[in-house]
RNA sequence: GACCCCGUAGCUCAGCCGGAUAGAGCACCAGAUUCCUAAUCUGGGGGCCGCGCGUUCGAAUCGCGCCGGGGUCACCA
């Protein structure tokens, strides 16, 4: 379902434009320390090579200078000099100017910009796809939402985000395994169990109304059905021992599969499930607690009443195993158990995510911002577990997905599953299209918060960013299409036609592997989509210069070698464009 | 009271590890289509980057303190 790409690939391909010369700057920097202009032992680690934000600074921009200056003693400007000196001695780099407080900018000779558009060409969809893993494996939990009814609105965001991220991260030579949490140990799927067993008296000729506080949704019809179907009158009249674990088991059963359809839906699909009652029933629980006991992590304890604007009103002290998370900055401590001497989710929750430390080199969450409350005793009970044997603790991430407001027409619109008052994603999805509702999700970054007004996405669903740039890519592929019927196919024999719009595009187009791996780090797939919208825009901008001027169109019908070098370079922006959404899970269409 | 996130153009939002004259879309104004897809493009107006102090060659970006908005502060999940 999800292709990996072996290491040994990874290591064979050519390096991209900026990842060679920031490999020059920082051999030109070695030299300079080996000579007694920088002190032994410099750091690079804040030198950056970036496009400078104004075309006439050149092609390439160092801080080289400006960085180091400091610690060599020097000004910028007279490190700069010694730099620039080495840089323009280089092949490739036409010229290395100072300018400002002490930027170094490189002009790189056309060849450079046909190499990398040639890299492009040849490396097809690993163009962009990054080492920086190292193969390292990456547990990426997200979506896990509670098994008792169809995905709605609230779970789309993580669910996009965790998606995109895992694509993300795979891309820039990670190991990703994407996994679900099922949550079916708490009180929520008995409720689930009783409201399904409703659906069953239901399916059996009786007449129900569905008590408060039990789930009235219509999607639990058919499981009842299902279950008369298959049991008769059997659980009709006795007493809920009887019925409760086989009913809650068969819902649960039933609401998985749905879940995984509704994510299907949006192209997602998880390599791994895990269950909490098989969690707990495995008596890896018990094991963590007994491990935070032997240190002084969990202790029997009277939880202090609640702070903060709820007074108590029927709050009394009762003694719990309580975990220190006042030792790492949270306000109080922690209960594992419950008085009735079940696993509070927070219990459970530190021996799962213990368990998934066992396979993975690197553990991230995807959260939505009302759990924030909950992050430092989680990380805090992780760090102390996986670091048991003396080791360094796990990298372990939690990122926060803030919260989508739901209107309705300007209106808010509160969603509850106890209602039944909540619009599913599979409604949303098949009113908008899986494209728009990813990209939606993807072009904010996830810490703000957003509106999601279903009034206005599907009325401005044809304005949404996500069709400029398929437009680009269409368009691409329809040139492609009637060069082809023409006779004319891609070549790199005149590739030294091309003029300086072309090696414009090209520019932003060998952005797309430093952009790849900067997202990754940061953990950030938004800036992807931000990043394809400029591309898309620049083949726009391109694309029109040949209303007004006919010989800057990708087919000059009167010179077929000019027009290979022009397709050349379309299907290569198209490569990239199409790299970009596949990590974005979004679809490039041929047409439109 | 505490913790987390946000505050950038009229609106919705980008802005990377601090970098050069702070950007885009929408809206508004003026233009471009006998031509590879106009779902596109070109130009214009519009900014105390919430406020203050600090860090430094340099702050929208980092730190501290305020102000404003949202979220959370269960033996829930």
């Amino acid at each position: 379902m999800h292709p990996r790409k072996t290491q040994e690939n990874i290591m064979t391909q050519p390096k991209t434009l900026y990842a060679a010369h920031a490999a020059l700057i920082e051999s030109v920097l070695t030299e300079l320390v080996a000579e007694g202009v920088l002190p032994a032992g410099t750091s690079f680690a804040n030198v950056t090579l970036e496009p400078p934000r104004d075309a006439s600074h050149g092609d390439l921009a160092t801080n080289a200078a400006m960085v180091l200056a400091k610690g060599a003693g020097m000004n910028p400007r007279a490190l700069a000099e010694a730099i620039t000196a080495k840089l323009a001695a280089q092949p490739g780099i036409v010229s290395a100017d100072i300018a400002g407080p002490g930027f170094i900018n490189l002009r790189l000779a056309p060849e450079a910009w046909i190499d990398e558009l040639r890299a492009i060409a040849s490396l097809g969809d690993d163009y962009g796809r990054s080492a920086m893993g190292g193969g390292r494996v990456v547990n990426v939990e997200y979506v896990s939402a509670n098994p008792t009814g169809p995905m709605h609105m609230g779970h789309c965001r993580g669910a996009v985000v965790g998606d995109a991220l895992s694509s993300l991260l795979e891309f820039a030579g990670h190991n990703v395994t994407r996994e679900y949490y099922v949550n079916d140990a708490g009180a929520q799927v008995d409720v689930l169990a009783r409201s399904v067993h409703m659906r069953y008296l239901e399916a059996l000729g009786q007449s129900i109304t569905i008590p408060e506080g039990l789930y009235p949704g219509e999607y639990l019809v058919p499981v009842g059905e299902a279950l008369a179907a298959e049991f008769g009158d059997r659980y009709a009249a006795a007493p809920e021992g009887d019925w409760l674990i086989l009913f809650r088991t068969r819902a649960v059963a039933a609401m998985m599969d749905m879940i995984r359809e509704d994510l299907a839906t949006l192209g997602i699909v998880h390599d791994l499930f895990s269950s909490e009652a098989e969690l707990q029933a495995s008596g890896k629980v018990d094991a963590a607690e007994q491990w935070l006991r032997t240190h002084d992590l969990v202790y029997d304890g009277v939880l202090e009443a609640p702070k903060g604007k709820a007074p108590s009103e029927d709050w009394e002290p009762v003694q719990l195993p309580l975990f220190r998370s006042t030792k790492f900055g949270d306000d109080q401590d922690r209960p594992i158990k419950k008085s009735n001497g079940a696993w509070t989710y927070f219990g459970a929750d530190l021996a799962y995510h213990f368990q998934k430390a066992q396979t993975a080199d690197a553990l991230v969450d995807i959260w939505g911002a009302d759990h924030a409350g909950t992050v430092k005793r989680i990380k805090a009970a992780v760090a102390a577990l996986t670091s048991a044997d003396g080791a360094a603790p796990k990298p372990f991430e939690v990122k926060l997905v803030q919260m989508v407001q739901l209107l309705k027409g300007g209106q808010p619109f509160k969603m509850s599953k106890r209602s039944g008052n909540f619009v599913t994603l599979a409604d949303v999805v098949d009113m908008v299209g899986k494209d728009v509702v990813r990209f939606t999700m993807l072009t904010r970054k996830p810490d703000a918060q957003m509106d999601f007004d279903f009034d206005k996405v599907v009325e401005a669903s044809k304005d949404n960013p996500v069709f400029y740039v398929q437009y680009a890519h269409a368009r691409i592929r329809s040139t492609l299409r009637k060069a082809a019927d023409m006779g004319i196919t891609p070549s790199d024999a005149d590739l030294d036609r091309l003029g300086a719009e072309e090696l414009a595009l090209i520019a932003r187009a060998a952005q797309f592997p430093r952009e790849i791996e900067a997202a990754a780090r940061a953990r950030e797939p938004h800036r992807i989509a931000f990043y394809l919208y400029d591309l898309a825009a620049d083949l726009h901008s391109y694309w029109n210069l040949g209303n007004d001027r006919p010989e800057k169109r990708f087919i000059v019908e009167q010179d077929a070698q000019l027009t290979a070098a022009r397709l050349f370079l379309a299907t290569a922006i198209g490569q990239v464009i199409r790299g970009g959404l596949g990590v974005l899970g979004v679809e490039a269409v041929e047409s439109m």
